[in-house]
RNA sequence: GGGAGUUUAGCUCAGCUGGUUCAGAGCAUCUGCCUUACAAGCAGAGGGUCGGGGGUUCGAACCCCUCAACUCCCA
């Protein structure tokens, strides 16, 4: 049967996919191998694979991929987060659809409705990894609201709580009031908007026609102002220090308070004061004890403080108020603004800052190991830069708001048995604490008079624990898993959620391991189109991964993300990546079509396979060190790029085209067992990039018969590198090079062959003789004493080489191109002489760079007398 | 407003402690080849005042100052 000339990608995936699970290659359990486990970033429940997972998850899979091939006991636990607030927005759209209100559904029904859903859809983003290739131990599948894991999450809370380290209070909270939920600072994303800013004069109370104007963003707050404030310093206000205003619609009579908090330059340098509805007024209320008056409802409309406005949205309130105040003569003037403006990292709906009772974590102390150890290189994040960032934010870290005003996630197990703030206990089941009630205040409770606390807990409050809670390392502590596969080894994720999950994984680590979660941090990019745009749903610019897998194979699409994304920079991605992936596993497939096709005779092996064999090994020994030293480092794409080359430049370009026989010809044993052994060996380093067609190749070429499979192959050893080999190779490559860019230049085709000639003052062959008469295709290539005349001609390495001229020469050109060299050398032989008779360089620079300069001088020399000599032969 | 980072070929990026023919790689481009594994290929070539300016040094892509542009984080 022929062999297709082009690679067909979809016909193998699933083939090998199959056979690995069927060989349970990705399943770990602890032994007395090292272990080396990744724990996946959970994705969403909801999510469908975007090209962020690809590129996330096809790093994971090369360094679990390489990890097992050098022999330690690799481990990827999979799993998908529940993703609260995501998720549950999505549910409620869905029965919207279905014509059900969330507000119909009792909490339990819900919650049947949520399940089912996760339990329909919930996996297919684990599937579709299953496409990219991804070696995941899938028996260990975890989602963050799996019995074990949720007993796990509720515990902690407990354990917090009962350490002082959660408590409940009013604060000033991002409101989301499309989720209605309260969400925590670092799920407002703030942008920058055009907006306005209303100028509104206040009345002075008492006088007759006195005014202040105050500059606004939010005039539809004025409804809540409690004082207005200036500079302390501002003399064009030091008249009115003690006097107080009437807010304009309500009436209210408030005070003018002084504090340096106000900015002079901005607006009029006055402001007014809501303390309910902005986090600066709010302290600025509590430090002078203003009173709050909040506004709005839950979902943004305004209450009943909202006068003739109540019921009407926050935004239809602007406008009107507006209106309102221009007709009454109090609004002074607007001016285009451009502000920034919080919005909910999930709805997309502005935010509002907004009083309410919530959980908080106090964060300050369990904050502290976690930036240690990280400062000190404990746990290292690739790249560093990032160490930056995360201290900036650990130093200043804020308490955390966990408490969710939803149902689909983890309900917070506080039981109320009063009205009283403080009148509720903290306890896992009902019965429980019905006893701690009863203990703190000497009461009898029934449990099913408590009533629970009907929020729930942030789903990163979920997530932190992940890298010990998949191994169930809080339920069971210390069971055998936890202590073989904790701590993690690299962690792979996104610097945009630095702060959600890996600063809290690691503090967790700390808290509840006394040990980092993981090793190594390793950043990606974010993942942009052509444009530098980031890839997004809505402006439809992310390329559907499946479908690219469909067009290029998996292989090429891993080949395709990695190429081009150093740790932390952005990969601008360009689907003409995954076609170069896939012209390469083309390329691989083609060496195995070149080489399966070889006859094997048995005859003496050609010299210059020998040679090439003796070269190629030394190669592949130093590429492999450098591509191992890049792994170590993390330059996943330097690794890539490296072992792209030594198969492309160096095993085909050069090795194949020395050893591979005439056509027709037959090949001796020996060449062909040791090409066969190079491949494997290469077949194994591109596995970790390329897992399927490496997997494919290693049995096409006859590892079947050994019952083996690549993906636990071993990886090689580096081997000895001989220098001198390398070195008197990069010259014979320089020759031939030489010598097509004569037929180029000339126009002689590849199949006339030539003559060569080398001067050389030692009288001896070239290392590479054999190799370059058969790639240079000539009929002699001999050695002699004298110039030739007549003849192209080049020099290296203090040898001279000629080719003579065949037919119709252009002398002239063969001229001008010695005198352009020459030139080039009398300049470089002039900044040479000028550093080498500079006093001052040849006193204080090293000896050893001087010595080089002048070598460098000796050899210039020698070359323009050559050169010379060679344009004199024109005359 | 505060902080961090980036700026090297058309694009994406390497470039270590300032010193070797150090200005590099891949892609793209151009030229010639359907040569017998691969045209998804082969061979060859061109292309950069290292963001601008100043300084330190015998010597600067690299160190310092300054200006500019961009990116990210925080408020």
């Amino acid at each position: 049967m022929e062999t297709p000339k082009i690679f067909e990608p979809g016909k193998i995936e699933e083939k090998w996919y199959a056979h690995w699970m069927e060989k349970g290659y990705f399943h770990s359990v602890p032994d007395n191998r090292e272990p080396y486990t990744i724990v996946i970033p959970p994705p969403n429940i909801t999510g469908v694979l975007h090209m962020g997972h690809m590129l996330n998850s096809t790093i994971q899979d090369v360094l679990i991929r390489r990890a097992r091939m050098l022999g330690k006991n690799a481990c990827w636990v999979p799993g998908t987060d529940h993703a609260s607030i995501a998720t549950e927005a999505k549910i409620v759209q869905k029965l919207k659809a279905e014509g059900i209100q969330k507000s119909d559904l009792t909490r339990d029904e819900f919650l049947s409705h949520a399940f089912q859903w996760k339990d329909k859809h919930g996996g297919i983003i684990l599937e579709q990894l299953k496409k990219l290739g991804a070696s995941c131990d899938w028996e260990r599948t975890h989602f963050t609201m799996d019995k074990e894991y949720s007993e796990s999450v509720v515990n902690v809370f407990i354990d917090l709580f009962n350490k002082g380290k959660i408590y409940r209070g009013v604060r000033m909270v991002n409101w989301d009031p499309e989720a209605l939920t309260a969400v925590s600072d670092e799920e407002v994303i703030y942008k920058e908007v055009n907006s306005r800013l209303f100028y509104v004069r206040y009345k002075i109370d008492g006088s007759d026609d006195e005014w202040i104007t105050i500059a606004t963003t939010r005039p539809e707050t004025i409804l809540g102002d409690t004082a207005i404030c200036v500079n302390p310093l501002d003399k064009r206000f030091t008249h009115l220090h003690g006097k107080s205003v009437i807010v304009p619609i309500v009436n209210r009579i408030v005070p003018i308070l002084t504090d340096d908090y106000v900015d002079m330059e901005f607006g009029t340098g006055c402001l007014k004061i809501t303390p309910a509805h902005d986090i600066n007024d709010y302290e600025i209320g509590r430090k002078f004890n203003l009173a709050s008056i909040d506004l709005f409802n839950e979902n943004g409309t305004l209450n009943n403080n909202g006068l003739h406005y109540e019921g009407v949205d926050r935004f239809e309130v602007r406008k009107l108020i507006e209106k309102e105040l221009h007709e009454t003569g109090f609004l002074v003037k607007t001016e285009d603004h451009i502000n920034k403006v919080g919005f909910s990292e999930r709805t997309n709906a502005i935010i509002e800052p907004k009083l309410s009772m919530q959980w908080f974590v106090e964060m300050k102390d369990l904050a502290k190991p976690a930036l240690e150890n990280v400062m000190n290189n404990n746990i290292q994040f690739y790249p560093e830069k990032f160490k930056n960032t995360y201290r900036h934010w650990m130093e200043n870290v804020k308490d955390w708001c966990i408490s969710r005003q939803l149902w689909w996630g983890h309900r917070i197990p506080a039981w109320y048995y009063g009205e009283g703030v403080n009148d509720f206990v903290v306890a896992l089941t009902a019965d429980k604490a019905a006893s701690l009630a009863h203990e703190k205040t000497g009461v009898v409770y029934k449990a099913e008079a408590l009533k629970q606390d009907e929020d729930v807990l942030d789903t990163w409050f979920s997530s932190w624990l992940w890298p010990i809670s998949v191994f169930n390392g809080l339920t069971q502590p210390n069971n055998p898993e936890i202590n073989y596969y904790f701590p993690t080894n690299d962690l792979v994720t996104g610097p945009d959620i630095m702060f959600f999950w890996v600063a809290r994984m690691v503090i967790a680590g700390y808290e509840y391991k006394g040990d980092l979660p993981f090793k190594n941090v390793y950043y990606t990019g974010i993942v942009r189109d052509k444009l530098g745009r980031k890839m997004s749903k809505s402006l439809g610019n992310s390329p559907d991964p499946i479908a690219l897998i469909d067009q290029y194979g998996a292989d090429g699409v891993r080949i395709g993300v990695l190429i081009s994304s150093p740790a932390g920079n952005d990969l601008p991605f360009d689907t003409s990546q995954c076609e170069q992936g896939r012209n390469f596993t083309n390329k691989l497939w083609n060496v195995y079509r070149l080489v399966s096709a070889w006859e094997v005779v048995d005859f003496e092996q050609p010299q210059s396979a020998n040679l090439a064999i003796n070269w190629f090994e030394s190669k592949f020994n130093k590429a492999l060190s450098e591509i191992n030293d890049a792994f170590d480092k993390f330059r996943i794409s330097d690794a890539l790029m490296l072992t792209y080359k030594l198969i492309w430049d160096d095993f085909c370009s050069w090795y194949l085209e020395i050893v591979k026989p005439g056509y027709e010809q037959p090949i001796d044993k020996l060449s062909k067992e040791r090409t066969i052994s190079f491949f494997e060996k290469l077949l194994i380093l591109v596995h970790p990039f390329a897992p399927f067609i490496s997997e494919e190749l290693w049995h096409l070429i006859g590892n079947d018969k050994k019952g083996n499979d690549i993906i636990v192959a071993s990886w090689p050893i580096a081997g000895k590198v001989d220098d001198a080999t390398l070195l008197s190779f990069n010259q014979c490559e320089a020759v031939v090079s030489n010598i097509r860019n004569i037929r180029k230049q000339q126009n002689i085709a590849n199949k006339v062959k030539l003559s060569l000639f080398v001067k050389s003052q030692v009288n001896e062959q070239l290392n590479f003789h054999a190799v370059i008469v058969k790639l240079g295709n000539l009929s002699t290539m001999e050695y002699i004493n004298e110039d030739m005349k007549g003849a192209f001609s080049f020099l290296l390495g203090g040898k001279e080489f000629f080719i003579p001229f065949g037919e119709e020469i252009d002398i002239v050109a063969e001229k001008n191109k010695i005198l352009a060299e020459l030139e080039y050398i009398k300049g470089f032989l002039k900044s040479v002489q000028g550093k080498l008779s500079n006093e001052k360089f040849v006193s204080g620079a090293q000896s050893s760079v001087v010595e080089s300069e002048k070598k460098k001088e000796q050899d210039a020399l020698a070359k323009i007398k050559i050169l010379s000599e060679k344009l004199a032969g024109f005359e």
